[in-house]
DNA sequence: TTTGTATTGGAACAATCGTTCCGAAATATA
DNA sequence: TATATTTCGGAACGATTGTTCCAATACAAA
């Protein structure tokens, strides 16, 4: 009996999220939204609950998968090093193709709605422990492997990476050039040896 | 003949700052303002310009005082990996003493106001050129003191170290356990030995 | 005290904010 | 084809946005 949806929502979301990614949170407008996405604004609110709302099931989809991804760039390579060597090259690749400077989504989140939002707030601490504990686990592979001097110690390198990638990409929306970003990557995979 | 102002036009500036810092840009209102730094509406545009202008003046200021700060920091301590220590060390002191989680002016800007605000983005780029300057004539410095290793890059550690300081302002936003920040700070400044 | 300038509170501006509602159009099922 | 249900376009909501203007007030200098 119903009448199908005209849009394709994970097409949506995708066209949400690069908006909200690029402007943030509080300079999108809904009328920003309904422009940009091409559906009604009846529509929106019928199936995505409001701004707020929206803002949150499209965060969370970045979150998971960013996560996912940084998992399954360490199952792909071979060792641990190259692993984290991987993960940063693909960061500055990309820094480096978004004409829009949108940086990070996460990174840009974290400061745009920290203080005040206690819903983004929780879901940013549950994933730098996420992540975090991704890297550290790794590091310490690396060093069972004997890849990495036992004498390091994991969870250090593993907060202090997690800092440097999210330096990274403040860095990369001020200025994307890639020689910089590689010299910078160099130096910070240095403590790993 | 003229009246006197009735406010201090420091204070109003710190308080603004103070405001802007917090909420950003673009979810400070200019009703916000008004309650906030306790002058009249009027007074604040016949002083001030509106509120990109003050947004502007306020975050030069900051800017301006941030760089001042690292570099009196490297000139009051006796050797250069002390100076970096320092530099850190007071950064997580003022994270863990910031109830509001403000994080750092500089980084939020960053990721708020860029892509689109082009006066910002220059501003930004002044700033980085600035400290990293600072940060490579002391690595520099330090090599010639014989302090740090020869063989080390300054400009990759630079760099490095840059962006390691502000992921740390960003990671102090979601968390900023001072511990995990101390940890970061010994392998991040490991770079150097 | 008078004069001249600045500051003040508050009204008012058009524009936009996020949100809601409704009648018309559309379409999968019966 | 008839029915049920949803999406659609668009108007409209009250609230708030940044900004401007004005008459009243306050005060330093003449």
């Amino acid at each position: 009996m119903p009448r199908k949806k005209q849009f394709n929502e994970e097409e949506i979301l995708k066209k949400a999220m690069e908006l909200f990614w690029e402007k943030g949170f509080h300079a999108t407008s809904i009328q920003n939204l309904v422009t940009c996405l091409g559906i009604n604004r009846a529509s929106l609110y019928d199936t995505f609950g409001g701004k707020e709302e929206l803002f949150n099931k499209v965060f969370e989809r970045y979150r998971k998968d960013g996560g996912d991804t940084i998992q399954s760039t360490f199952d792909k390579e071979k060792s641990v090093k190259a692993g984290f060597c991987r993960l940063f090259e693909d960061a500055i690749e990309k820094a480096q193709n978004d004409m829009a400077q949108k940086g990070c989504f996460v990174v840009n989140t974290t400061t745009e709605l920290i203080p005040g939002d206690e819903t983004i707030h929780k879901a940013l601490r549950k994933n730098k422990e996420n992540i975090e504990s991704i890297f550290i686990s790794q590091i310490k592979k690396g060093i069972e492997n004997g890849e990495i001097d036992a004498s390091k110690d994991a969870e250090s390198i593993g907060h202090m990476l997690f800092a440097l990638f999210s330096g990274l990409q403040v860095m990369a929306k001020v200025d994307p050039d890639p020689n910089k970003l590689r010299k910078l990557l160099k130096s910070g995979l240095s403590v790993l040896d």
